[in-house]
DNA sequence: TATTGTTATACTCTATAACTATA
DNA sequence: TATAGTTATAGAGTATAACAATA
């Protein structure tokens, strides 16, 4: 591809030729994915609250008393990611485990009084920075893109986990 | 969110709540750029071959002679990341470094004959797979889709590289 | 014998900093 | 003194395997 035709994809440099990189769908998806995760650290403020750790915690605040492996089966997570993502938010006395007086090798996972009142306010400043991060986009525009890229996934929904 | 709020959005596990999760434009990139790479090594076969390397690639064909630290800067990469990707393919006789005769500083980055002879075939695969990937699009659609990928990226051009 | 959860270990990726060789 | 590139080192993240407790 010449660097004419690479400038007309815009969003590249143009001082350099990307071959057939700003053609490629995944090229396109990996850089809005990297923005969205730079953008998700600044809007939290916190580095340690990683997407996955707040996914950890907006799936257990949805579901009280999860399974850890459940929890991990739903994110996509092998077991030790699970154990370490509960192990950082307990140490943040946002989550505590219990364990099941009919099973007692499983350990069911709850927000904690700390984790329930903080929950709201980290939502919203998540949702707050997802919307921002397509402030450019219409509201069909928006829904639009949803549309599409659930049905890129939709062929394949039994491999995509969430991470 | 309730569960039933949940389950509208499809691509997520029916049997558990997913919080705000499926609402999130974040979320759905994060989801359909890994699946985008999953696919990418199943496709290309040698799980060396990471999109990031094939980037590189990609770029040293289309720029012949680029400084390393010219290509980290396109790629968003710090130099030692530059250093081991243009290692990687040198090790494979894709990649040659050639002093600068003026500046003896510098290396420029080439393909070798062997490098330009496997590019075309690589390309064709990664292309062929990128394809793949939106293979339940119309050509409508994609284009819609590259357009608001893009649309989003446009107002922080600067911030983003291509990793 | 299988399963839940933790711990140990190793591997990849990346980033920073220190180093070299040139300018 | 600054820059191109390499090497050293350390940190985060993740995966596999081994392990302890329980079923």
């Amino acid at each position: 591809m010449s660097r004419k035709r690479a400038a007309k994809f815009g969003l590249f440099d143009s001082a350099f030729d990307y071959g057939q990189l700003p053609s490629l769908t995944g090229v396109l998806l990996r850089k809005a994915s990297l923005l969205d995760c730079s953008r998700f650290e600044d809007a939290v403020g916190d580095k340690a609250i990683t997407p996955l750790r707040y996914s950890v915690r907006e799936v257990v605040g949805a579901n009280a008393g999860l399974q850890q492996v459940q929890l991990a089966a739903i994110l996509g997570l092998s077991k030790p990611a699970a154990t370490l993502a509960i192990d950082f938010w307990q140490s943040r006395d946002c989550i505590t485990r219990r364990q099941d007086r009919k099973d007692r090798r499983s350990h069911g996972v709850y927000l904690t009084e700390t984790g329930e009142r903080t929950l709201a306010e980290l939502q919203d400043v998540v949702s707050r920075h997802d919307r921002q991060l397509t402030v450019s986009l219409s509201p069909g525009e928006l829904q639009d893109l949803h549309k599409l890229l659930q049905k890129i996934m939709a062929p394949h929904a039994s491999e995509v986990a969430l991470a």
